[in-house]
RNA sequence: GCCGCAGUAGCUCAGUGGUAGAGCGUCUCCUUGGUAAGGAGGAGGUCACGAGUUCAAUCCUCGUCUGCGGCUCCA
């Protein structure tokens, strides 16, 4: 006699066992037909449960974000589904859901082709429309194992054979095709009614590159054909902010095949960049930093003390001269402890804390470039801070505080912290671990931040916290970064006398605010699309003019802004001010200065904003101080 | 590095086994026009690079380089 409680608190007694689609019948036609799964006292299930008990029932529909999740994961079967069909030679392995859709991988050596996506849709369009049930049944662990080695799965074998023993096995299955899956599902095939394939990529097995490479095919799916047609028009519109597609059409950087994953910037993106480096510059000064500068090529023999040859080695680049190896650095700490150890140091000039712009090199692997956000050179706004180990809370507590000030004042809100501690090979005890990881933590919760906890993922030489922004497509980059280093400055003989008068090797805190400012600023490219605040813009003003009758006025107007530091430039072509407007526009030019006859008989500029808006006429000494308030503003 | 896809004018792209085309831009001329494209004419390409097949390759095959989407990696 079960006794059901809906959500809005009304009970429901039942003479007998029912089902969830029962349930939702008792309750309204609409609702049953809606229904494709329910939360039965805090767990999901399938319509097809038995309910024997007394419990909380939610019936979940494409409304609820479970309902999305479902049907993309029921998707991802009629995804294997039609796969097999067509290729019965393929093996399934996984297919699991992920944000805005799924995937599935497929062992299938000879790999999909892009109309073999088309065919896989329509026969997935095809098997929807015939409303084929997916029936749950449940096996044991070894008729499972049985089960899918009969049908030559191996992968799916081996997958159970890493399941518990006595944990029973769910199958869910739809015509022909029967796949191991949790559950739960959607009824049946027609709930699918939105769905795409979006690409193929190779995926290493169990993602372990000594494995077999396979087919990962990319889907999104949607409640509705509506719901769907707004994701591909938001991608669609994302796509249009890619950094690399705005850095050349405003002429910021480019790169070309003699230099692969290295930039070429040009004057606008320059700009850009040296307006970032001196903000940055200015706050380290402000905040106790002192700004060093290192060499890019260093003899080999350093880089074997501080351990990087023996690691990192196949990952620098090298030169050769005089019979000498050197690395060109792809970091800056040891050359900072070098500056670190010149004169013996107190414990009275801790915190030391050596901030530079270094041009790093790292040989990253040729499939990992990325436009500006991964690269082969760049530089970072780095600094190493050597301090005592009590001094590890306060200094990265500071550093916190700091970061967020600038990220802050760059526009960016959305920002993923991540802890990542003690990896299982590592150096240093595990009293000095306990510090730092819980300084770090500290510092974190202090703040009261969300953060994400990643075990085992720090680096061998100490614990660290990752900030960490997405581009225009979703995709996760680190950027900040602080990282507490117990191996370096003794591996390189960093040394300070305590007050005791004995010596002790001081701790190394790595941190970086905006990480590798190439990156960073990709991302500054997306997050505006190209059109920068005020004080960011490489281009602040454009001088305009109507008729050459205003050359004199125009060149006047340049000097009066240029005088004051305002980045600007004068468009004195024979073209129609419509036309100036268009391109300056579309160049994202904060502000526009229209000169015609007008404004010179009044000695005034007519303001217009890339946004459109006319601001009307005015002085050009009223327009520089409403400008200069702006970018003294950061707004 | 691994899997897949791509590389044609400065840019965006079309195209074909018989040595190439559009729009925009550039250049010249006309036009002096008031808030998102004024008009006319001209120039511009070793079709990424190297081999092979073929009477003939930008197109087909193989290799290399680079880029793009993922995977792995990211001191």
């Amino acid at each position: 006699m079960p006794n059901i409680t809906l959500p809005d608190g009304k009970t429901r007694q039942f003479p007998h066992p029912m089902t969830v689609a029962d349930v939702a019948a008792s309750i309204g036609p609409g609702l049953a037909k809606a229904a494709l799964a329910a939360k039965v006292n805090g767990h999901l299930v399938d319509l097809s449960t038995l309910i024997t008990e007394d419990g909380q029932i939610t019936l979940i529909t494409d409304r609820d974000p479970e309902g999305v999740e479902i049907i993309r994961h029921s998707t991802a079967h009629l995804l294997a589904q039609a796969v097999k069909s067509l290729f019965p030679e393929v093996q399934v392995t996984i297919g699991p859901v992920i944000e805005n859709g799924f995937y599935y991988d497929f062992a299938y050596p000879k790999g999909f082709t892009p109309e073999d996506l088309e065919r896989i849709q329509a026969k997935m369009e095809e098997l929807a429309k015939q409303a084929l049930p997916l029936q749950r049944s449940v096996l044991s662990r070894d008729q499972a194992i049985t089960f899918f080695r009969q049908q030559g799965e191996n992968y799916k074998a081996e997958i159970i054979e890493s399941i518990p023993s006595n944990e029973p096995l769910s199958l869910y299955q739809q015509g022909e095709f029967t796949d191991l899956c949790r559950g739960p599902h959607v009824p049946n095939t027609q709930c699918l009614k939105a769905f795409k394939l979006m690409k193929v990529a190779g995926a290493y097995w169990r993602g372990d590159p000594n494995n077999q490479m396979l087919q990962r095919i990319y889907g999104t799916a949607w409640a509705s054909k509506a719901d769907l047609e707004t994701y591909l028009h938001r991608l669609a519109e994302a796509e249009k902010r890619d950094h690399r597609k705005i850095g050349k059409q405003l002429s910021l950087f480019h790169v070309q095949e003699e230099a692969p994953g290295m930039i070429f910037w040009h004057e606008k993106g320059w700009r850009l960049y040296l307006q970032v480096q001196d903000y940055i510059r200015n706050l380290l000064r402000e905040h106790g930093y002192q700004e060093v500068h290192t060499p890019q090529v260093v003899d080999r023999s350093l880089w074997e003390r501080s351990g990087h040859w023996e690691k990192f080695s196949k990952d620098m680049f090298t030169t050769h001269s005089e019979n000498r190896d050197y690395a060109i650095k792809p970091m800056n700490c040891p050359c900072h402890i070098q500056i670190y150890n010149q004169g013996l140091k107190s414990y009275r000039e801790l915190p030391l804390r050596l901030a530079e712009f270094g041009s790093c090199h790292r040989n990253e692997p040729s499939g990992t470039l990325h436009g500006l956000m991964r690269i082969r050179n760049f530089v970072q706004d780095d600094a190493h801070i050597f301090c005592t180990e009590q001094q590890i809370q306060e200094e990265v507590s500071g550093f916190i505080d700091l970061l967020f000030k600038v990220y802050t004042d760059f526009g960016f809100k959305d920002i993923l912290i991540k802890l990542s501690t003690r990896p299982a090979q590592r150096i240093g005890s595990d009293e000095i671990w306990d510090k730092a990881e819980q300084a770090l933590e500290l510092a974190l919760n202090h703040k009261q931040l969300t953060w994400q906890l990643q075990p085992g993922e720090g680096a061998f030489y100490g614990p660290k916290i990752e900030f960490s922004l997405k581009d225009c497509l979703g995709r996760i980059w680190q950027c900040g970064t602080i990282q507490v280093d117990f191996s370096m400055p003794a591996r390189l003989g960093a040394e300070y006398v305590s007050a005791d008068g004995t010596k002790q090797v001081p701790v190394m805190l790595h941190r970086a605010i905006l990480g590798s400012l190439e990156r960073f600023i990709g991302i500054l490219i997306e997050e505006h699309a190209g059109a920068f605040p005020a004080w960011l813009a490489p281009v602040q003003v454009a001088v305009l003019t109507i008729t050459d009758h205003q050359h004199d006025y125009a060149h006047q107007v340049d000097r009066q802004l240029r005088d004051v530091g305002i980045r600007a430039i004068k468009d004195l072509r024979n073209e129609k001010i419509g036309l100036k407007i268009r391109e300056h526009t579309l160049q994202r030019i904060p502000y526009l200065l229209v000169l015609g006859g007008r404004e010179v008989d009044k000695q005034q500029v007519a303001v217009r904003t890339r946004r459109g808006e006319d601001l009307g006429a005015m002085t050009i000494a009223d327009f520089i101080t409403q400008l200069q308030t702006e970018i003294d503003h950061r707004q």
